[in-house]
DNA sequence: TTGCTGACCGACG
DNA sequence: CCGTCGGCCAGCA
């Protein structure tokens, strides 16, 4: 009855709209602070999830750990991703973001662990 | 019920 | 340098 707690996706999603504006996280990063480090690839499939959720999932924000726009291919547009990002002053080249590092959004430490 | 897959990550040779 | 493999958890046939 209660958000969070429904499932592993809902708490992938509750974090991915927690990223602001302009950032970028990775899916390892997301798993880590949901206590599982190795669970990356379930947040990439809450990520492929996220169409089901009523509300909209920031997923453009969340991408690799090389910053890499992965799931781009998955996004209904083809640049879509990017499209998103860059309208959020995020600068995305050869499928990659530009300044990830900068730009990285790290959970653990931004919501203060 | 078991087994495979999946928008990943890190290690090994 | 590059390719390959295992591990993580959840959903589906």
């Amino acid at each position: 009855m209660n958000s969070k707690k429904d499932g592993f996706f809902k708490d992938v999603w509750d974090v991915a709209r927690l990223i602001p504006k302009g950032r970028v996280t990775s899916y390892g990063a997301i798993a880590k602070y949901l206590g599982s480090p190795g669970a990356a690839r379930m947040v990439g499939w809450a990520m492929n999830a996220c169409s089901a959720s009523q509300e909209p999932v920031p997923a453009q924000r969340v991408v690799n750990r090389i910053g890499m726009l992965s799931g781009k291919s998955h996004f209904q547009g083809h640049n879509l991703m990017q499209e998103l990002l860059e309208s959020e002053g995020v600068k995305v080249e050869n499928n990659q973001v530009v300044e990830f590092e900068k730009l990285f959004w790290d959970p653990m430490v931004e919501l203060g662990l």
